[in-house]
DNA sequence: CAGTTGTACAACCATTTGGTTGTAGGTTAG
DNA sequence: CTAACCTACAACCAAATGGTTGTACAACTG
């Protein structure tokens, strides 16, 4: 029963790309991949408000990609590789179709190099005379 | 020279993630991963309007992800694997940034066993008594 | 030729995003 | 206790997103 699995796949994935796709997030999962921070010490480091700092953060833990833990009356932010981890295997599963599609074709052209009228040759031998 | 390089690589991955981030785009590149197709041929697989489709396709190639050529009256989208590749490099950056974070950890561990009283041990000894 | 098909693009709309400021609460320091 | 610090969160705003419909045009078809 694999039941209705891929949507919430889906939806998690989409949460981790858009979260990466902003310069000063894949910028804060740096720095809390070399060492965790202090909210407010990672707000310290961008030309933008505290708030907005905040915000960032927490468009990178809905996606799973930091973690916050309470250390006295700081947020401790830390990675969690996992999600970039999943992210990437997202990514090799495209090169892999793609390996695999160039083998396909590669077989095709090598196994049948004499009836090959249908699926790729479309030369358009009709160049618009 | 090397002056302005990384504002443009950054929009760049900006663009590669965000067409990354949706569902339906994702798709697409499937798609046309494993046989490049018309727009229109793409259109006809989802419950959504030509047009909604056409700008899916329209971000995916301003990401690079996919090329657009014509043919007759036709427009044929087909994968370029190489931002897909680039995409994953970024990935395996920060995977990267963390197995050195985590040998540097243990090798601090390893070193000094005896005074590790300031970096690694804030187990909170105090708790609210 | 006229009609159909494939595409592009503009205009519009609701929702989300990315930023701001302001307010309030919890935690540590003096 | 009081003050300073760290954080959360609401309200607001401009711009971008993701969808729609409608119009226009180029390229095949008959």
């Amino acid at each position: 029963m694999v039941v209705q699995l891929e949507p919430l796949r889906q939806a998690e994935i989409d949460a981790i790309f858009h979260a990466l796709a902003d310069a000063t997030r894949r910028d804060i999962v740096a720095r809390v991949i070399e060492r965790e921070q202090s909210v407010s010490g990672l707000a310290a480091s961008y030309a933008m408000s505290f708030a907005a700092v905040q915000k960032h953060i927490a468009v990178l833990e809905r996606a799973s990609l930091v973690v916050k833990s309470q250390r006295g009356r700081e947020r401790i932010v830390r990675a969690e590789p996992a999600a970039i981890a999943r992210a990437r295997a997202v990514l090799e599963h495209y090169e892999t179709l793609w390996r695999h599609r160039a083998a396909a074709i590669d077989a095709i052209l090598a196994e049948e190099p004499e009836q090959q009228g249908e699926e790729h040759a479309r030369h358009r031998r009709h160049h618009r005379s």
